[in-house]
DNA sequence: ATTAAATACTACTTTAATGTAGAATTAAAA
DNA sequence: TTTTAATTCTACATTAAAGTAGTATTTAAT
């Protein structure tokens, strides 16, 4: 019951870039260090973030990357998604794929309660919401 | 954001058991049938619940399983505990290990909400809860 | 122009979860 | 007593996520 690295990581990065408000910019570098990600782990990250237009990558010397849009129009699930292929978003907890009413699992009606809890959260949390300003 | 699969195959062997109201015992060829598990990871998981003191087999033909204890006592989150050395239980969404209140996360007090009322259903739902009796 | 410092790309390796196979054990039925 | 149908044990194989490595590309500083 957790987040992949991967989005756990693409959190963080976001949450790293948001908040970073010196003239140069943030690089990979220094993003690998703050959260411990694997560096050549989080420069295959990087690219899957500016294709999803959230940061602009400057590339050569004294590069690196900065938020391509407001802080407040980012939510949670957005990033998730952009990692994710959006793909875990829809799935369920306890049977592969989507389920109609008519063939839910055991957990159906106990599950719904946390989980739209999750879903509001994923949803309605942006990064604004989560950065120190 | 999900269950592991080990998981979600407990939580459907539980009930498959606790549903089973016939003479002779439910085995592991109808459990995998009933569910679509891999017969011989199903057979593996099996051990793990006997172990766990939720369930009696009986080996030999006509063997099978059987409740070994009321459905009211045995709550999702024990089943869960059981099949995963209760750790990913402790384990949060995003950082590895436990966080206190000086070090914690971006998403921690957003993630408090919808973490609380996944612990309440985990622990609160029972497998009587969840059957049809 | 050259160098240095950064991102981007491509391929490979490792790890943990999941799945598969076969043989041993058990006990009722034939 | 033999066969059959069940669980259990141990080892191996596959898969997808995570991690690593090397090279190419870009661009500012020197
Ligand atoms: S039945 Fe409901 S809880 Fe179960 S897997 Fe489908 S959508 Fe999820
Ligand atoms: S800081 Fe809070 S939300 Fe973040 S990983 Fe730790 S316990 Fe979980």
């Amino acid at each position: 019951m957790r987040l992949s690295n991967t989005s756990q990581y693409a959190i963080n990065i976001m949450v790293a870039i948001a908040e970073h408000k010196e003239t140069k910019l943030l690089n990979a570098k220094s993003i690998s260090d703050t959260f411990d990600i694997p560096y050549k782990y989080l420069t295959r990250i990087m690219p899957q973030l500016v294709e999803a237009k959230f940061i602009i990558s400057t590339r050569g010397r004294e590069g690196g990357y900065s938020l391509a849009k407001e802080a407040s129009s980012i939510s949670i699930i957005n990033i998730l998604n952009a990692v994710n292929d959006s793909l875990h978003a829809s799935k369920c907890i306890l049977k592969p794929g989507m389920c109609d009413a008519n063939n839910k699992c055991a957990l159906h009606d106990s599950w719904m309660v946390p989980n739209k809890s999750i879903k509001i959260m994923f949803n309605q949390t942006t990064l604004e919401s989560i950065t120190n300003l």
